[in-house]
DNA sequence: AAATTTAACTAACAAACGTTAGTTTTGTAA
DNA sequence: TTACAAAACTAACGTTTGTTAGTTAAATTT
């Protein structure tokens, strides 16, 4: 159940990578989904693995160690990805492509997680709060900078690319809401109506 | 300030409003807007305020009572202006426009309490929580029930209703965060854009 | 077999939480 | 001016919060 997680969090996060560990932030993921970071007790992780409270201290610093890794972790994947998709040297609606599929994927790997990241991260404080801004405005960045050069050289429609922008992105950083609630459509099937939808609209 | 707040909440919630107890809630909102609903003690809205915690008790029964009145308020909004726009006897994609332009109506007078509607509605406890739950699925519905409308008398694309569904609703729905970031655009330059860019893409 | 490390436990802490009771101030009407 | 209601206050309550200290059981290494 946490492997897939497990694997994240050994290439981005950990020198020692402690199973334990990880199996405590995978439910405190699935509880901060439900009920947000706020909402969640040290006590009610606990309970969910069927501890004590105090034993949990063992394996993490402290309540927000959870929350960065989670949320910084996730950020991180974000960026690394985006890195890959600018070096790709294709157009700017290929890259646009590319950046729906990548979202999709990591939605349906890491929905809990991305709970955190879309509702969470003000809870991050000092040096982690920073840089999850600092990487969030990056990726806006980034792909504003694709919609611009699209309009540029006429591939993409000429709107005001902040509404383009904001239309894509906040549905793409909602999916993992649907994703868990109807019934798991097939990837490739949504991938595809996905990239129709949002680029070609629906008339 | 809280004068737009307050025509409302007389419009649909109040017997006998009193302009303390909606300057409350207007501050509350805002406070919840930030760091959300458990992240916000009374006595943080009371030093909004300028007053002591136990102050509020003479206006609201308890801190339930604040997201109830702001998330329940909303949404029987939403659900009012769908009831008139389903009275309204016009094609379905136009029925569609009249939704968009809805949410960009109430976005742009109502963002704070926007919010608790999109990321606190889960702390609702008992009756208030069932009804939204109703509301927001029937809202959903609806809608759903257009598109598919539409789609059968191809004016709309034949492509998974589901997934057109949660693209638009997901970019109304989180239209409030950008809305106050980006300078607030001019709402009918808004309009225009968002109903192009949701309706007909952007290639 | 002994020594050491890991990871659970119990107990407790200070602080913050929502809320209540009782009291005082403030503004309005008689 | 007095009487009354509205709305602020102080003080306190029982819980829950995140976290620490000290202890014990289990697993691993020497």
């Amino acid at each position: 159940m946490s492997s897939r997680l497990s694997r994240i969090f050994l290439t981005c996060c950990f020198m020692k990578p402690s199973t334990r560990k990880e199996e405590i932030i995978s439910a405190a993921s699935q509880l901060f989904k439900e009920r947000g970071y706020v909402g969640v007790s040290v006590r009610d992780i606990a309970q969910a693995m069927d501890m004590k409270a105090a034993s949990l201290y063992n394996h993490i610093e402290n309540k927000q160690e959870i929350l960065s890794v989670l949320v910084l972790g996730l950020a991180r994947e974000f960026t690394t990805g985006m890195e890959q998709i600018q070096q790709m040297q294709i157009s700017p609606l290929q890259q646009i492509e590319k950046v729906i599929e990548m979202h999709i994927d990591i939605t349906v790997t890491q929905s809990e997680a991305l709970a955190s990241l879309n509702n969470d991260w003000m809870h991050l404080e000092g040096a982690d709060l920073n840089e999850f801004v600092d990487l969030r405005e990056g990726y806006e960045d980034d792909v504003r900078s694709i919609i611009k050069e699209g309009i540029r050289i006429g591939q993409i429609q000429p709107r005001h690319p902040e509404v383009i922008l904001f239309s894509i992105l906040s549905t793409l950083r909602t999916l993992y809401l649907w994703y868990q609630k109807r019934g798991k459509l097939d990837v490739n099937i949504l991938k595809k109506d996905m990239v129709a939808v949002l680029l070609r609209g629906i008339v």
